[in-house]
DNA sequence: TAGATTGTTAATCGATTAACAATC
DNA sequence: TAGATTGTTAATCGATTAACAATC
């Protein structure tokens, strides 16, 4: 399979598509058009065909797509066919949280080691996971052939433990720290930020400025 | 201060600003390029520069900007001069992070009632908070002129806590809930959503395609 | 004055939407 | 066949970047 020139904005999208195909398919559903799709996910159906066009015919004319067959067509694209392995860094609040959180999305992940500095955390038990001291973690990293990490640590701490993971070959980032991570270009970092989303959501409550100007 | 046509792209950025003067300024910067700021977030200098002259000119021509006045002005421009009041709706594992987390925006935010539909969450402590049942929803968001929420309940209810939260005056909703919601063009939705985020950075861990191509 | 850096215009680049032939 | 819906091209729209006069 090409992947000639992707833009984010599409890779971002196919998630969406999926775990919208993935809920309709559990309800039985097997056929869904781009204006079904559209209409349910508030998005334009053009945009949805050329998004998945990018990747392939997977339509056919006059009846829409097959969910299943859709579903496991963005999975491959995603390069979700297999349990991806990854290490979750930082096991506060937001750390046990996200180890529970796994449940969601269980199929395509597999969480194989929770990494504290603090000593009073290390060996604490999360579900079946006992945290790890970050000493351990360039072992454990290149035991289990992980590529992708989550930092669920301060700010404060969130660059140094990004160095440690790509100096133990780590090639994604999920960075919950409300912080702008440096690293080289070959890695890629992803960014979940509650504060900057929240405080953007704050001017559109200024008076009058309803933010549906934003759209039509 | 007029706000003629702000591209959301500018508004979501604002708040990433504001973070970094703010860590600046407590360390005594005074002063700031766009420059130094772009090389600091990784962003393009002429970038910054024209967001902040969205909304004013807040710099100096050869110097660059005063530091305090310009978080005065991203302040302003975002709406957080005051306090605002928000509510929580979800007392599960990732609720109670987020009221922990708190802390951390602390002097923007004012975390007014948290919300559950489970009985026995129902009266539960959570920091200074005691965990209000959904039927009292309409009449504490009123009472305290609360006009944005978080939604940080299971997929399943998050629709109809959407509803009922339009329903009780809020503007604006920051959804952590993996699903797209539905409501009238005058709230706005801000979504934040780790599974999105995580299965999007799959694709780019794909063997050989290494994101770099994204950037330059 | 010389060096630095802004605000802003123009140029580029990319993403979204509309429209429609192809075809199930 | 008639109706529906895709894949794709062209048109539009918007966002980013480069360049530079203005000026501290």
């Amino acid at each position: 399979m090409k992947t000639p020139k992707i833009s984010e904005a599409v890779v971002k999208r196919l998630p969406i598509y999926l775990r919208f195909l993935t809920d309709l398919y559990q309800q039985n559903g097997l056929t869904v058009s781009s204006s079904d799709l559209g209409q349910k996910l508030n998005m334009n159906p053009a945009q949805i065909r050329k998004d998945l066009a990018c990747f392939g015919e997977f339509g056919k004319k006059g009846i829409g797509y097959d969910v299943p067959y859709l579903i496991e067509n963005i999975k491959h694209i995603l390069n979700l066919q297999h349990k991806m392995p990854i290490v979750l860094i930082g096991a506060g609040n937001l750390g046990r949280a996200l180890c529970n959180y796994q449940v969601y999305f269980q199929d395509q992940m597999n969480l194989c080691a929770v990494f504290d500095s603090s000593d009073e955390k290390v060996g604490e038990q999360i579900n079946h996971l006992q945290v790890e001291p970050i000493s351990k973690m360039k072992a454990i990293i290149s035991e289990h052939k992980v590529r992708m990490a989550i930092i669920a640590v301060p700010a404060i701490a969130a660059q140094n433990v990004a160095n440690l993971l790509v100096d133990s070959g780590i090639r994604g980032i999920l960075n919950f720290a409300p912080t702008i991570l440096h690293v080289p270009d070959s890695i890629r970092v992803h960014y979940v930020d509650f504060t900057t989303e929240l405080q953007s959501l704050a001017f559109y409550l200024q008076t009058n400025l309803s933010g549906g100007e934003q759209f039509d």
